[in-house]
This record gives C-alpha cells, structure tokens and sequence, in this order.
RNA sequence: GGGCCCGUCGUCUAGUGGCAGGAUGCCGCCCUCACAAGGUGAAAGACCUAAGAGCGGCGGUGGUCCCGGGUUCGAGUCCCGGCGGGCCCA
C-alpha cells in the first residue's frame, strides 16, 4: 500500500503555499453580514514599525492566534484586525540618522513625506514576518496610524474629550526630553540605574551665621534653589527650622522648612529645593507656595538666571559650579553613590522637568473610575491586574498629551492671536492639519479678530492607539455593537502600564466603560542566557532566523509549550527542536495512515457500527475524548501550556506508540475497524493541533480528509467533539495496551529484536482469563508470536505494572 | 524604598493539601510494515553490514522541591520570617 503523502515534509513550501491560499480564500475574514454566529473581537495591539518583528512580538502575536483559530473553530466568527501604530519619535530620529540631518533642517512637509516614506518600507518588512507566522489576521481590516482618516477618529476623540471637560489647556511642570525638546508622559521615563556624585555644600544661615552642609547631586541647580528643608524629628537642625539659608555664590536668601517628605539618613539629612530637580520638587513648590526660579532651557542649556553659568550646558555647568564651590572652600566633600536617573525612553537622554504650557488629559481625576473599570475586566493571569493597579496609583501627574514633534497627529486647535482664545475645530471638519491648514473660522467668536494661529504642538502617539477597540468598531460612524467593547486586549505585562492604562482610560473618557473585557498577558521573551532579549546582549534571536530554519508551526508550538501564560519564556532552539521533532512525527503516523485511509475504505464510526470495534479502539477513544475534553477547557482558560502538551503525551505517546503499533497488523490485513477508528482519531487530533500548528494540520487534511470532508480549512472546521466510545470495552483496551507494552519490555530484555518471532506468550490473567484471550489477535498480530496460551491459574516472570495481578512469560 | 512574579533532577519546565511529572543531558539496550545509512535481492514484515554518529522505541541515571519556623493525620503546595533572582515603579 503506497502512502499518499510524500516521504519528506517540505515546510517552507508547504507552509508558505498555505499562507497564500487561506488569504485568497478569504476564510479569516470577519464576516460582517452574519448575525447568526456570536462575535469575538480581538483588538490587536498594533506593532510600531520598527522595520524588524521582535520575537516578543511574535509570542504576543501567536497567542492572540491561538485564541483566534480555536476560537473560529468553537463557532465564533472572529474579528482579528491588524493595524500599525506608526507614529512617534524614533522614526524622527531615525530619518535624522539617516539622512544624517537634524529635523530642523528640512521644510516640515518634507521630512512628513520621509517619514511616512519609510514607515510604508519598515511595515512591508514587518508584515512579511507577519505572515510567515501563519497568523488568521483578517488583512482586509489593516489600517495605519498615520492614514488621516485614523487621525481623523484620533482628532475627534480629543474634541469630544474636550468639550467633555476631560481635556484642557495648562501651565504646569512636564518632564521634558531637551534632546528630542518636547515633553514626554511619565510613562515614557525610564529609568536607569547609574553611579552619580554627590556634593556636600556648605549654605551659611543667615541669622546665626553657621554653616549648614546640603548634599546634592544635581549643584547646577544652585541658581534655582528656593528653600532648605529637614525633617521635623531631626534633631540636628530643629533649631534652624524658620530661619534662612543663604545659597553659596548666588546670595540668595531661602527658607528653612520642615518636612515629613525629607530622608533624615540621606546626604547630611538637608535637602534643597530647586525649580526643578526632580518630582519633589514640584510637590514641595506647591506646598509651600515657593517661587519658581528656571535656569534651564529647552535645549538643556543654563539660562540667565543662572549667572556665570548661562550657556553652559547642564554637565558642564555642574563641573564649573563645583570647581568654583571647591575654590572657595564651599565644597566639602564629593562621593559617588549610585542612583537612577530618568531618561527619555526613545533617546536616553536624561529628563528635565520645566513648566510649560501644554495639553493635559484629566487622568488623575478619571483614576478612580479606571481602576473601577479595570476591576471589571477578566485578566489572565489575574495578579496582572495588580500592575495596572499600582501604576495608576503611582501616577502623580494629568497626562500631558501634547509633544513637540513632526510626525504625529495635529492637534485640532487654533487660538487667536488677539485674545488668546482658544478654537477647537468642530467634529465635522476633521482631519484638520491646523499646522498647515487655514482656519475653520472666519474670525475669533470671542473678540472678532482675523488673527488666527494654528496649533504647532502635536499629539502623543497613545493617543491614537489608545481607541483602537472603538476605531475597530467603527467608531465614530457606524459602531458596529457587536464588537465593542472588544472581546480580548492581548499584550505584554510590559506595556500593561501604557496600553491597557491608556486603553481603559480613553474608554472611560469616551465610552463610560473599558474598550475591553478580557485582557490576555504575556510574558517577554529571553535569550537562551535567562537574560532579556537585547541586540547589545549578544542574546538576540531574530523570528526570521527561526522561521527561515525550522518554520512557522515549529516555533508556535515552542511558544505554547515554552511556559505559562504570563510566565516569561527563555528562547531555546532545543525547544523549537523538540517541536520541529514532534510535528515529523504526526507528518510521518499520517503517511503511515494515508496508505489505508482512502476515501471509501474508511466508513465512519457511525456506519461501521461500534460492534465491530476491538477493544483497543475503544480504547484510544476514550483517550482521545479525554483529550479533547481536557485540551478544550485549558483553552477555554487560555493555558496553551498545558493544551499543547496534553495534544503532544497523546499523540506522540498514545496514538503513535501504542495504537498504531498495534493496528499495523490490522490495517494491512484490511480491518476496517481499524481504519475508521484511525480515521476518526487523526482527524481530530489534527483539528485540535491545526490551533498550533495549522500548516501541517492543513497539508495532511488536504491531502487524506479534505475529498471526504469537504470543509475548505481545517483551521475553519468545527471544534472535535469527544467522540463516543465503550467504557468497559476501553479498559480491556487499555489492558491490551499494558500487556503488549510488557511483552515488548521482556523481548527487549532479553535482547531481542523486536522484530523476532517468538513461539509463546503465557498470560497469566486470573479471573481475566476470558477477556484476555479476547485480546490474543492483536497480541499475536502486534508482537509477532505464534500463539499466546492464557492461564487463569499461576503466576508468569513479569508483572504488568498497570494490571499488577496479571503478568506473563516469554517462551522464545 | 514600594508593588508584583519567581526559586522543583546537571539544565529547562509542569505540579496550590494526598507516592514530585515531563523535556533535555548522560548511561544501557533494541531497531519492527510511517518515523536512520549503505548494500544484496524479482519480491517479502527478507538478508548482510558498523563504534547503527542523524530517525524512532524501551529502560535506567539523576531532586535536602532555596532556608527556617508554623498550620495539618499529611506541605513542593497554605501561613509567617529570611535569603536569592527578575520585572515595574519611586
């Protein structure tokens, strides 16, 4: 009997011949005409196009389809959107890097053009490893940040957001990127451990004329020193509580104040409070109503309030303030400690904070609402909601949503030059670039002036990629109910602090509600050292690297077998190996099938009737139902762990090891029970496993099941029900099982091949007697002994370990 | 400093109250009709071949479940306190 599938399993061809003709057939497409199936939305989070997929986005990515495939196949007809959130500072910087000129130098509509020029040639790359994943993305649904009808929608949430009170216009203390000269969101910090001096000064007190020794690490702020503070309990200072302190070479007269907020333990337990330092500093300015002193610039460089040190910049003009304190005896003492310090997540610089007028959203006043919100929503695993929890507690700031950059959706704003009034376009004349665009407005509605200035201040990025549910949906046209709020926000634990904070912000703002109700997290992917993945680690793995050498189906089955949900997985090739290994496998117990599972031999179970099914069908029936049941519920709970390798111990371990060994007499004497069992059973483990690994899964149902089956996918099939089987019949199976699986252990014993025909097999089965000899056939057929003599009497050399009151002898 | 997570064979990873499971590594054996190599042969589930190196199978090796205390008939699992690692934040 000739298989019908070729010897060698050819991945890349195979694999991306399927890639094409599940997009031409169209059947991941949402189907938005069908009210009859339940919906089930995913809202993808979309990647920045950073020219490369990062494996950590290809784990998020093949769990979302994990979820995607078994949940069309459960019924659900699924909405899997694909978008790219392409604005931002590092396609600035990175067309300045390769143009090799600041953004300053090109006209503002050029270096637009340049940006979305290579943002289109960073997604096609993008997109090609997208697809090589296999992923059941609906590609008719992909959109892009930067297209105007998304900046559009993103213009129009920031106008209904406004006229909601939830937005507003402010002079207040950003963090602020002097490389990059906009603000940033606190979420944008990072910060980075560092090793930083720390100088001891000496202030004098005014009134008693002692000295009085501050530590601080940041002395070029000495021009903008407003107050002196200790703790309340700290007995060294109580006395200097209200009186002055006079800052060394700039003379400046400030209170000495007591404060809770002061480490009595750090530096000499004396703080200076400086316009601004750091996030402190601003809470003690607003506490005690002191002045505010700026001597830093936008471009981080010392202006005149800083006296001798205007032109400097920061580092430099710290180096000649403590030159300068050290020649004149005011500097006591320098020490390094080690610290962090904040740094623009995009560029690395390290922060200021400067007052500023910006655009803020009311976060802190809408964070009670958040968290309530947050509550409501499903997450996986649930301590992941704790994280979310303690950042938005944490959070000390609005958000301010204004930057000063290029390449980023407008702010929708004109003011008037005359009266300063501030013009929000209305919603039906969006998209609006006020940057280039005429005003909407013949002249000011407040004073009648003709002079009007456009908004130069643009948007931050999340606050296009926080309503993508809602865009998804449809909104602000036609929501399409069905699927918003949606069904699954997907992402890594990483960005719970950005995307989910954000996404449930925006969908309280607008919506009342979270865009989402269950939120999928992921863990972040490691080098095979344990380390996080990073190119300057050495430890990086490209996904094309992986999927050039073992394929798509390999690598999504490592990423569900690699770790819990959540948990972070350590990148192994031994494991996509291992994968690689198992996948050959059912390529190969298929070819075994194939060469008997043509169309007409194989009746279904139903036609065949389960009396003519020997208990060994049963039995890898029962064990294939207890699969399926169990493979069923951890998806249901998104433990593709423990699914995937439920599929993987019966697979390998019970229909290849043991079924299949002990039906190939069967199958090539024409047993037809055999075949339809083996036909029941590889289909609907092939169905389960098309969740992981699809390619494979749809290449052998193509080439065996698809005449007979007749669905167009196998990815698109019905889930399998458990398949109904005798229960009493199984267990006598699995008795057979046992009993070969003993038989071959005592040939290998006593070295035998396995192949090696043996005269008699003595079963000593009790009161199994009967039953037992029910099974001789297939132990014949299987271990290749002439005859098999059951004994009800005696007891053999070996026990069989699962049926420890039945044992056997081997007589060669 | 705060929050969260983690600590289980050499290595990796499951296991939330009942004998600690799997993978990998290592060792031994075997190789049978899908799942190694070469050869003989008309063909066979045939035969021959080796340190059977890659496929596959069977078996073995290997663990003070981070430490200490507590709860319990019983703790890897629950509680408390440490220690160590990671992530996020300050």
């Amino acid at each position: 009997m000739e298989p019908r599938i070729p010897k060698v399993y050819d991945v890349k061809a195979v694999e991306s011949k399927w890639q094409k003709a599940w997009e031409d057939l169209g059947v991941y497409r949402f189907d938005r005409s069908d009210r009859t199936r339940p919906t089930f939305s995913i809202d993808t989070p979309p990647p920045y196009p950073s020219g490369e997929l990062h494996v950590g986005n290809a784990l998020n990515f093949v769990y979302i389809d994990f979820v995607a495939r078994y949940k069309r196949m459960r019924g659900y007809n699924v909405f899997f959107p694909q978008g790219w959130d392409c604005h931002g500072l590092p396609t600035e910087v990175r067309v300045e890097k390769t143009t090799g000129k600041r953004k300053s130098d090109f006209q503002p509509e050029e270096f637009l053009r340049l940006c979305r020029e290579y943002t289109l040639k960073w997604i096609e790359e993008m997109r090609k490893d997208l697809k090589a994943l296999g992923l059941s993305i609906d590609w008719s649904t992909e959109y892009m940040t930067m297209d105007p009808d998304y900046w559009r929608r993103t213009q129009y949430s920031f106008v209904v957001m406004y006229k909601k009170g939830l937005v507003y216009r402010a002079e207040h203390p950003v963090i602020w990127c002097p490389r990059c000269e906009t603000a940033i969101a606190e979420a944008e910090v990072e910060y980075v451990s560092t090793s930083k001096l720390l100088y001891y000064v000496k202030f004098r007190v005014k009134e008693t004329g002692e000295d009085l020794v501050i530590a601080t690490t940041r002395p070029e702020l000495l021009p903008s020193c407003v107050a002196v503070l200790v703790h309340p309990d700290d007995r060294r200072y109580t006395g200097l509580v209200g009186k002055h302190a006079v800052v060394p070479l700039f003379e400046r007269e400030v209170p000495i104040l007591a404060d809770e907020g002061v480490d009595p333990n750090f530096g000499t337990g004396v703080v200076m409070v400086c316009t601004y330092g750091d996030k402190s500093d601003v809470r003690w300015q607003k506490k005690y109503s002191l002045p505010v002193v700026i001597s830093i610039d936008d471009h981080g460089v010392m202006n005149e309030n800083a006296g001798f040190l205007k032109g400097l910049k920061v580092e430099e003009a710290r180096r000649r303030v403590a030159e300068e304190l050290r020649e004149r005896g005011l500097l006591v003492k320098v020490e390094s400690i080690s610290t962090t310090v904040g740094t623009c997540w995009r560029c690395h610089t390290p922060v200021e904070i400067l007052p500023k007028k910006q655009w803020f959203v009311k976060s802190k006043e809408l964070a009670g609402k958040v968290l309530e919100e947050a509550r409501k929503v499903r997450w996986i695993p649930d301590y992941m909601y704790k994280r979310l929890e303690n950042w938005v507690l944490s959070l000390d700031w609005d958000w301010v949503i204004s930057r000063q950059r290029l390449f980023a959706t407008p702010i929708p704003v004109y003011y008037c030059e005359d009266c300063g009034a501030e013009l929000v376009v209305s919603e039906d004349k969006l998209p609006i670039d006020p940057r280039f665009d005429p005003p909407p407005f013949d002249r000011c509605p407040r004073c009648g002036s003709r002079r009007l200035r456009g908004e130069r201040d643009v948007m931050d990025t999340w606050m296009d990629s926080s309503i993508t549910a809602a865009v998804h949906a449809g909104w602000p046209d036609a929501m399409d109910e069905r699927l918003f709020p949606a069904d699954l926000q997907p992402n890594g634990y990483d960005i719970i602090r950005t995307w989910d904070y954000y996404l449930i912000l925006r969908g309280v703002a607008l919506f009342g509600k979270s865009q989402f109700k269950e939120a999928l997290i992921n863990g972040m992917v490691r080098g095979t050292d344990g380390r996080m993945m990073h190119k300057s680690y050495g430890n990086y793995v490209a996904v094309r690297e992986v999927l050039e050498k073992y394929g798509a189906d390999s690598f999504r089955l490592w990423v569900a077998l690699a770790a819990a949900t959540g948990q972070d997985v350590r990148f192994s090739w031994e494991g996509v190996d291992y994968a690689h290994r198992f996948l050959v496998k059912v390529w190969n117990a298929a070819r075994l099938a194939s060469a008997y599972l043509t169309g007409e031999k194989a009746l279904s179970l139903e036609e065949l009737g389960a009396a003519e099914l020997k208990p060994i069908d049963h039995w890898i029936l029962g064990e294939l139902s207890r699969t399926i049941s169990s493979v069923t519920r951890h998806l249901e709970e998104y433990n593709f762990q423990q699914a995937a390798q439920e599929l993987v111990e019966f697979t390998w371990h019970k229909l290849c090891d043991h079924y299949l060994e002990a039906i190939k007499y069967r199958l090539s004497s024409g047993d037809k029970a055999a075949y339809s069992t083996l036909y029941t059973v590889l289909l609907k483990t092939l169905q389960m496993l098309s969740v992981f690994a699809p390619h494979l899964a749809e290449e052998i149902y193509s080439l065996v099941f698809k005449d007979r089956e007749g669905w167009p996918s196998i990815t698109v099939s019905p889930w399998p029900q458990p398949p109904a089987y005798d229960e009493k019949a199984a267990e006598v199976g699995a008795l057979a099982v046992a009993l070969i699986a003993e038989a071959r252990r005592a040939k290998h014993d006593a070295r035998l091949p396995l192949s090696a025909r043996v005269k008699t097999l003595h079963v000593y089965a009790g009161d199994r007697a009967e039953l037992v000899k029910t099974l001789a056939e297939d132990l014949r057929g299987t271990l290749r002994i002439d005859e098999v003599v059951v004994h009800a009497q005696g007891e053999g050399q070996r026990k069989v370990p699962e049926f420890p009151e039945i044992s056997i002898s081997l007589e060669v």
